[in-house]
DNA sequence: ACCGTGACCTACC
DNA sequence: AGGTAGGCCACGG
């Protein structure tokens, strides 16, 4: 984790503080993209960003910083494809499971359908 | 201040 | 139609 593994704690959290609103506002059974929130927040062409900032949120609700409600629902976040990126994060087939229990209908492949759990901020 | 990395996306060949 | 390459912004060291 060169550059995986941070943990700003302080200042800088501006982008990520954006994605975690965005994020918590992802209605369930609908996903989004990553490139959607990019763009929404302004980075546009980052949406590697996105997936970053949810790392990194990731690391502070682990950290126990989660006196609120610090859960980032990221499970509804994929990528353009509709394939759960994120699943590996997650530590095996949580993420699928969490859809499927909201009602998410999965392809045969094993993406989400964008088509009916498309959801834009 | 620079380089390297990152859960991506778009464009070109 | 498929594969490859580059780009984008942000953060750590």
């Amino acid at each position: 984790m060169t550059a995986g593994g941070n943990k700003k704690n302080g200042s800088g959290k501006d982008f990520y503080e954006r994605v975690f609103e965005v994020v918590a506002r992802i209605p369930e059974g609908k996903v989004t993209t990553y490139g959607a929130i990019a763009r929404h927040l302004g980075t546009g062409g980052s949406a590697r960003l996105v997936g970053w900032a949810l790392n990194s949120t990731l690391s502070e609700e682990k950290a126990g910083t989660n006196e609120g409600q610090t859960m980032l629902p990221c499970h509804r976040v994929v990528n353009r494809n509709g394939e759960l990126t994120g699943k590996a994060w997650f530590g095996g087939d949580v993420m699928e499971d969490l859809l499927r229990s909201e009602g998410v209908r999965f392809d045969p492949d094993g993406s989400v359908d964008m088509s009916r759990h498309y959801w834009e901020p």
